[in-house]
DNA sequence: TCAGTTGTTTATAT
DNA sequence: AATATAAACAACTG
């Protein structure tokens, strides 16, 4: 499921139900969705706070409380699910946490990602890593110095966080596609107006997916509405698309666009 | 049975 | 220090 724009659903998904609301129990069903706290030590951290309005970095929800910050990654398979009481809890419902008019489960079927308990942002920032911007929030100056940094295939880069966080492998492949640049194209080749075409394309991408939760079969005229599917063609030329693995992830190009 | 999967992390080599 | 590659994690689908 995630990439940046589905943990933003995710992130108001949240705040829908748990900014302002008190915590009175937490529920861990799998213990190995837990990656730097023990399932009591958590219980005790979270009842009985608050919490706050969630923030979201790149693929990371981060959910704030009046005391210690729950940091939420979803792997390739998490979601937020909400229930009116532990009715309908799901085996893949990994931890719940309890409040007072409900409850917020955490479902994760592969179990990549998972739960993280920070004491403060400082902790929490040391948890995420060294990420880049936000994919919403960088300025077109910052993405153009950023790139001056780098070097290699573009589209490793892309996908690795640190130039940008949010970009998964679908959106790298169709901001690419949509900016006309080949997924290995190597970086230090790009001329100011690939970048410009880049930033814009990224931009475009992310900000569209956001609006449009159901992108990936609402978009017609995007290449993933046909990522995957037999003899799939290009939306722009009707060219078929070349399907390789570039930084070892399946990548899907048009050969005639994206030279 | 086997390839494939919207994500990271780790190991190893360059 | 970065980059490139592969494998591991994990569980399910077609």
């Amino acid at each position: 499921m995630p990439e940046l724009p589905e943990v933003e659903h995710e992130r108001r998904f949240f705040a829908e139900h748990a900014a302002a609301r008190r915590v009175t129990d937490v529920v861990v069903t799998d213990a190995g969705i837990l990656r730097n706290v023990e399932p009591e030590t958590l219980r005790s951290a979270l009842r009985g706070r608050r919490f706050d309005d969630p923030d979201r970095h790149g693929k990371w929800l981060l959910a704030w409380t009046d005391g210690p910050v729950l940091l939420v990654h979803f792997g390739m398979t998490g979601t937020l699910e909400w229930g009116e009481d532990a009715s309908g809890r799901h085996p893949w419902d990994r931890a719940i946490v309890v409040l007072e008019d409900g409850e917020l489960r955490y479902r994760n079927v592969r179990k990549l990602g998972g739960l993280w308990l920070a004491h403060d942002a400082a902790e929490a920032e040391a948890i995420l890593g060294p990420l880049g911007p936000d994919a919403l929030d960088v300025r077109r100056r910052q993405f153009h110095d950023l790139l001056s940094r780098r070097r290699g295939q573009i589209k490793p880069v892309f996908l690795g966080q640190r130039l940008v966080a949010g970009v998964g492998n679908l959106l790298a492949d169709e901001a690419l596609w949509q900016a006309r640049i080949h997924p290995s194209r190597r970086i230090e080749t790009l001329s100011d107006t690939d970048r410009d075409r880049l930033y814009d394309a990224m931009k475009a991408v992310v900000r569209e997916a956001v609006r449009r939760q159901d992108y990936v079969r609402q978009k017609r005229r995007w290449l993933v509405s046909v990522r995957g599917t037999p003899d799939a063609a290009c939306p722009r030329c009707g060219t078929p698309l070349v399907r390789s693995v570039v930084g070892g992830r399946t990548t899907y190009h048009c050969p005639s666009c994206q030279r």
